[in-house]
This record gives C-alpha cells, sequence and structure tokens, in this order.
DNA sequence: GCCCAGGAGCCCG
DNA sequence: CGGGCTCATGGG
C-alpha cells in the first residue's frame, strides 16, 4: 500500500529533487537533487531548522540572505552576533529562537565536522543530534536524510494528515511510531526515502489540504475520506 | 482582519 | 506522559 502510494504521487507529481540548495555561483536555493558539497549539506541542515513550522518561501529568501553575507560557514555562524544573526533571518520567523538554534547547530558542528557525521550510522547519530537546543525528532531526521544521505524517513504534519486521512496512522501517534510504520512498509533506501516525503508535502500543499481537494486527489480510491468524492453523484443515480 | 505554513521547548496537571 | 502555550513573518 505504501509503494502503491508512492507510485501515484510520482505519477501525479514528477521526481522533487529535494533538497534545494544553492549551487555554485547562484543566489538561492533551487530544487536540483539535492547537496553535494559540504557547504550545500550546511545549507540543508540550516534551512531544516528555520522552516520549523514556517512557509518554505519565507525561509528561501533568509537562507539567500545567508549565503550572500557568507553565512553559510560554522566558523561565521558562530562568531556572529546573534541579534545580526536574527535580523538576516527574519523572514523566516521566529527569529530570535531560530538564530540561537542556528548557532546550537553550528557549536555541534565545529566539535563534530560534517565529514565525520557522514562515516557515521543514523542510529548512533540521531540522538546525538536530537540533544542540540532546537533540533527535535523532525529537524534530525531531516539532517540524516537530506544532510547526510542517510536511509531515515522524515515524518511531519503533512505525512501526519495524509496519512491518517488514509487511515494508514492514527491521530495522536507518536513520531517514532509513525516512522516505524514507514520503516517496516518500505525498503530501506535514500533515494526512495528522499523522493516520497518530498511528494507528501507537495500533495499536501496541493491537495491533501486542511479543507481537502478530494475531488481532484490520485489517492482517492485508496482513501476513506475520498472515495465518496469518486462515487457516482446521488443525482446521477436518480436519473 | 483571519488562517496557515516542510516544529520545538517549556510548563503544568 | 499528554495538552496547551509561545515564538513571528509573509502570503492567501
Amino acid at each position: 500500500m505504501f509503494l502503491k502510494i508512492y507510485q501515484r504521487l510520482i505519477k501525479a507529481y514528477g521526481k522533487q529533487g529535494w533538497w534545494p540548495v544553492t549551487q555554485p555561483g547562484g543566489t538561492r536555493p533551487v530544487y536540483s537533487g539535492g547537496p553535494k558539497s559540504a557547504r550545500q549539506r550546511l545549507e540543508v541542515m540550516v534551512g531544516a531548522v528555520l522552516t520549523q513550522n514556517t512557509a518554505w518561501k519565507n525561509v528561501e529568501k533568509a537562507v539567500s540572505v545567508l549565503h550572500r553575507e557568507r553565512m553559510i560557514d560554522v566558523s561565521a555562524l558562530l562568531s556572529a552576533p546573534q541579534t545580526r544573526l536574527a535580523a538576516m533571518i527574519r523572514s523566516s520567523g521566529y527569529f530570535n529562537q531560530k538564530a540561537a538554534k542556528l548557532k546550537a547547530l553550528a557549536a555541534y558542528l565545529k566539535e563534530h565536522p560534517t565529514h565525520k557525521l557522514m562515516r557515521r550510522r543514523a542510529p548512533a547519530l540521531r540522538p546525538e543530534l536530537l540533544e542540540i537546543r532546537g533540533v527535535g525528532p523532525e529537524t534530525a531526521d531531516s539532517i540524516l536524510l537530506y544532510a547526510l544521505g542517510k536511509p531515515v524517513f522524515v515524518v511531519d504534519a503533512y505525512t501526519r494528515r495524509i496519512f491518517d486521512r488514509l487511515e494508514l496512522t492514527q491521530a495522536g501517534m507518536r513520531y517514532e511510531r509513525i516512522q516505524e510504520i514507514f520503516h517496516a512498509a518500505l525498503p530501506r533506501r535514500t533515494a526512495l526515502f528522499n523522493e516520497y516525503h518530498a511528494l507528501i508535502v507537495e500533495h499536501g500543499k496541493r491537495v491533501c489540504r486542511k479543507k481537502p481537494l478530494c475531488a481532484g486527489c490520485t489517492l482517492r480510491e485508496l482513501c476513506p475520506r475520498g472515495r465518496a468524492f469518486s462515487l457516482p453523484a446521488p443525482n446521477a443515480l436518480r436519473g
């Protein structure tokens, strides 16, 4: 079922190319297959913090400013005054909290450089990331999957909403429980987890909104809630 | 004006 | 351990 859903989503929306990163010489993050360099991996981690409960469009501007100010750099993040950092990420909201979070992240990365993190396994790394102030389960998993390329499924608010409606998860389930369900149902492949989460976000934005647009949903027949929208209209039966 | 967006921390019963 | 509050901007 989980693979069937994936196949329908990718047929409907195509390859997403997450995580968006700024290309060499570029000025803003673009979707082009994820990070390749250490700097791009740091940009992903920064973006993962900045996008907490925030529209990506607002985050994109903040990342763009950080890039222009040469702040996608562990030392630069550590040495910048927090108020100045906050001013640069203003558009991403919660800027005071997030400025502190970026500094905590940078402090961790100074002790644990990306090239060393790359060599470690997710089960050992995850608890360590969760100790960083401002890094919760979703941010930790986004870092593991999209910055470090580890096969870890990212669960977010869209995942909960969509799969609750599909009745493949239940409302109120704990983060790790939902993640277990995906891990048990899918082959443990980084590329699959990457694309699947991206497609969930796209579907959540376009169709499975708070007020769902079930009529045009590609998962309609798989969904108890959406199925009603594909049954013949009562009027058509009365003839 | 209201609601929402690719959460996390903290406090309280 | 679960529920409710706070943090804040920008677009619909």
